[in-house]
DNA sequence: GCTCCATTTCAAGGGCTCTTAAAATATCTC
DNA sequence: GAGATATTTTAAGAGCCCTTGAAATGGAGC
């Protein structure tokens, strides 16, 4: 992941409603949920819904596939991993007392 | 950290300039670096970079003191750690996937 | 074909963000 | 005190984001 691509991603976790979103579909797992479930979910009208999934689309966090008429959203680990990662990485210049946040030490 | 202060985070992160300054105050380390130094040092005027700066601030991603006139900035190392932390914990719900990028797997 | 259903797209509005340049504030040096 | 320096504040304009509701798309079943 570059600059660019992680800029899109922290834009796309800025807003209440696509975070809902994005936890939503971590905990849901492999499965996914379909775009009514999540609009549901998350207190969304169907069209309100529909835009944030497109933006956690386009920033890569989540994939999308559809059977039929039902369109089931996943969230995209390997993205998410990677985000964080190049934070940690070239952002942060692998700083310790940053990381070990990551590892849940007490004083973060 | 709650959601409404990593919502203002990850909106903080979503600027060019301003993940520039975070990265370069990071690697500045404790000492910090003045206002006209992080201008210069990512290209931006100073009313530009005060701006940018403010907003840091606002997400209490960064510190300042001042002596005198000179303003010096510092990354709050504990505040980043704890952004990470919570969109690990609460958003990713402790992910394995997610949680090996922080240590380098290959596959993220 | 017609009608339901799930989802997306469109259009309009209000608000927030970013940039730029000028002005203001405060401090240092002479 | 005068002038130079460091930083912030302000104002204006352009552009993007969010919300809402209506309209459009496209598949399913009768």
């Amino acid at each position: 992941m570059e600059e660019a691509e992680t800029l899109t991603a922290f834009a796309a976790l800025s807003n209440a409603t696509r975070l809902r979103i994005l936890r939503l579909l971590v905990s849901a797992g492999p499965a996914g949920l379909r775009a009514g479930e999540i609009a549901e979910a998350v207190g969304a009208s169907p069209s309100r819904a529909s835009f944030h999934l497109s933006g956690l689309s386009k920033a890569r966090l989540v994939t999308s596939s559809q059977t039929a008429r039902e369109v089931v959203y996943r969230a995209d680990l390997q993205a998410i991993g990677g985000m964080i990662r190049y934070f940690m990485e070239d952002c942060c210049s692998e700083n310790e007392q940053i990381r070990a946040c990551c590892f849940g030490a007490k004083d973060c």
